[in-house]
DNA sequence: CCGCATCCGAGTTGATACTG
DNA sequence: CAGTATCAACTCGGATGCGG
């Protein structure tokens, strides 16, 4: 599958930077992790879990992670419109990469409430 | 001059948002990667070890971390200048997240060749 | 010389409104 | 409901300059 690639030729000098081309995106890591927790959830769901991020950017994000093979796009021909979004087989390989951070994110945010 | 103070009181949804909010930055895992891998390093060294990053971002993702209590600097007031940088302990508590993110680029290089 | 601050152009993100 | 369009604001990259 020859497509555009608009990063191509993108050397990684450490393994990190391989993984961060991949899910380094403002919302990517946590676009993964609500989908790595409820499996399944729809363009709008998504946008409820996360506010911060607008529009454009959720669509923009759940894109490349799309082109990536990390997440799966199911479109409803339907009305009202349905999309949902889940893990491909590879997305869920990053369950216990997504979970360190989660993890440390845990004990972080019980170690920082005394600002 | 505005600068960014208000990180810390950022309310997060879930915490893999808090993670990012101290990691999330475009060059600050890889950073944490090198330091991790080889404990202590000068400016230039983590330069020529992250090519991509030029030397604005690089000085102002460690200025960053530094804030955030997860690098050390150290400055030697000799000439020519020098300037080591070197893991907090706080820092340290990374390592297992940093490593899974290696693991999972290790494996998608490994992967991904196709054309 | 090394570390790093500053200015400016270019690319990325944010907020709001609009369409199918 | 899901996504697009447009413009404003911010961030990033590159070049330059400066202090030690």
């Amino acid at each position: 599958m020859a497509k555009k690639m608009d990063k191509a030729k993108k050397q990684f000098h450490c393994p990190v930077e391989a993984t961060l081309s991949q899910i380094g995106g403002k919302y990517k890591m946590t676009i993964l992790y609500h989908l790595i927790h409820d499996g399944t959830l729809r363009y709008h769901e998504l946008q409820k879990k996360i506010p911060q991020a607008t529009a454009k950017m959720l669509t923009q994000q759940l894109r490349e992670l799309e082109s990536d093979g990390l997440i799966n796009r199911k479109v409803y021909p339907v009305v009202p419109p349905k999309t949902e979004y889940s893990l491909t087989e590879r997305g869920t390989t990053l369950t216990e990469v997504i979970d360190s951070i989660c993890n440390w994110g845990c004990t972080y945010m019980a170690g920082t409430f005394e600002e």
